[in-house]
DNA sequence: TGGGTGACCATAG
DNA sequence: ACTATGGCCACCC
């Protein structure tokens, strides 16, 4: 049986906005999880074999850094999905990072 | 059974 | 700003 944890990653990453990023520890907390935020990294890697889509670009890690690009189809996608979306991307790093911080914690009210 | 690894995070210097 | 270190825990030899 897959994980619960695994599919509750996925429900929280398809509700973040288009043009808002969060991160994993972020996502871990919200299942109240904080410990395994590895766990939340590992979830996004099976991310590619679930049916519904999984918008993975917009989770970095807590620096804003695009540490998952290297997973996608090209090096480049995630810079460009995010791009598209309106979030700027320097050097592998998401300008204004805080500004377009999404925290799941605040918008799904989670006590 | 056990060591190595990782789409992480926090702290210390 | 940067490196080092320890914690975390599922997964793969």
């Amino acid at each position: 049986m897959n994980t619960d944890f695994n599919d509750n990653v996925f429900k929280i990453v398809r509700l973040i906005p288009k043009g808002r990023v969060t991160s994993y520890g972020a996502i871990a907390k919200a299942l109240g999880a904080a410990k395994s935020s590895r766990m939340v990294g590992r979830a996004m890697n099976h991310s590619h074999a679930e049916q519904e889509y999984v918008p993975a670009h917009r989770v970095v890690n807590r620096n804003g850094l695009l540490t998952g690009k290297h997973h996608f189809k090209t090096p480049t996608s995630m810079q460009e999905l995010l791009e598209i979306e309106g979030v700027e991307v320097k050097e592998d790093k998401i300008i204004n990072f805080k500004h377009h911080f999404w925290d799941p914690l605040i918008e799904l009210n989670i006590e």
